[in-house]
DNA sequence: CTTGAATAGTTTGATATCGTACTATAATAG
DNA sequence: CTATTATAGTACGATATCAAACTATTCAAG
């Protein structure tokens, strides 16, 4: 049977792991704000500068229509702006703004008791450990998927 | 800096490989059918028998509302059967029909060579190792989780 | 150049998911 | 028995996500 395959119940601890995770620091997140928004706008404090959506995209592996979305609702906060790319005319720009940066800083300080109380949880369970395989194994998948980007650029 | 703690990147490399596989998964399932259908098909092929709404929420850690959402769609394409609970008015009974096992089946199936290829591609990253760790991070922040169920049954 | 393929971004329609609020029923307390 | 509290299921509105289809622009051949 397949779902006694280790690879299943692995990726099914994954899933489940993934999603109360998000769950526990979304429900920490100002009002109004989403995982996905906070890692873009952290994403530039991290880096600087500007980025395509098709950069982005790339680097949080989702597809343009999603990141499409997600600028179109930090824009409307008025956290990121986004401009015509001069050197290219299909493309655009995306800028943090101030009030993004704000933003970012109020959920980084939002999240910080957070994830010191689940790591103060997490003792004895050697996560730091099972950080490079992780990181492994997410980079074996990467390489798998099918079309697309060109070169992914996780964070 | 937050973003640079371990149980962050953790959860980060968590996260992105969540929904790598998601999509893998996905992409080899037959037609209309998603990750979250296909893993409720499945739970009553491998226990049996009748559940409510209520349990089977509990049991993969979502919502009532969203297991309302997926059951009405496999109620709609037939796979499962709901009728009242006779022992209590507000309960439902959820059980699969045949058509609906013929599409776990076929689900199963479907994902076996692209579970067989990565399983391939996998060798290496030693991810049965990985799988008890991960299962007590999990179980650590199930336990973690405010109010809602009383006990919960990933299986 | 002109044509065709590739790339950037968007739109649309679907599903999953949540939180909140609501209805109905059950269980518990007085 | 009645009033309160808890539980089951649903409805609604929002966000994230995808695939597919579409427009516009760039690039690569010929």
């Amino acid at each position: 049977m397949i779902q006694d395959h280790p690879l299943f119940r692995f990726f099914n601890e994954i899933g489940i792991i993934a999603q109360l995770s998000q769950r526990l620091f979304e429900n920490v997140l100002p009002q109004g704000m989403t995982l996905a928004q906070f890692v873009v706008l952290n994403h530039f404090v991290r880096l600087g500068g500007e980025r395509s959506p098709a950069a982005l995209a790339n680097a949080f592996q989702v597809t343009r229509a999603t990141m499409t979305s997600t600028l179109q609702r930090l824009e409307g906060k008025e956290f990121v702006e986004i401009r015509p790319d001069p050197s290219d005319g299909r493309a655009k720009r995306v800028a943090l703004t101030e009030k993004g940066r704000e933003m970012r800083d109020l959920c980084i300080r939002s999240l910080a008791p957070e994830i010191e109380r689940i790591a103060e949880k997490a003792q004895g369970h050697a996560i730091d450990a099972l950080i490079p395989p992780l990181t492994g194994v997410r980079q074996m998948l990467d390489v798998d998927r099918p079309a697309q980007p060109k070169g992914s650029a996780h964070s």
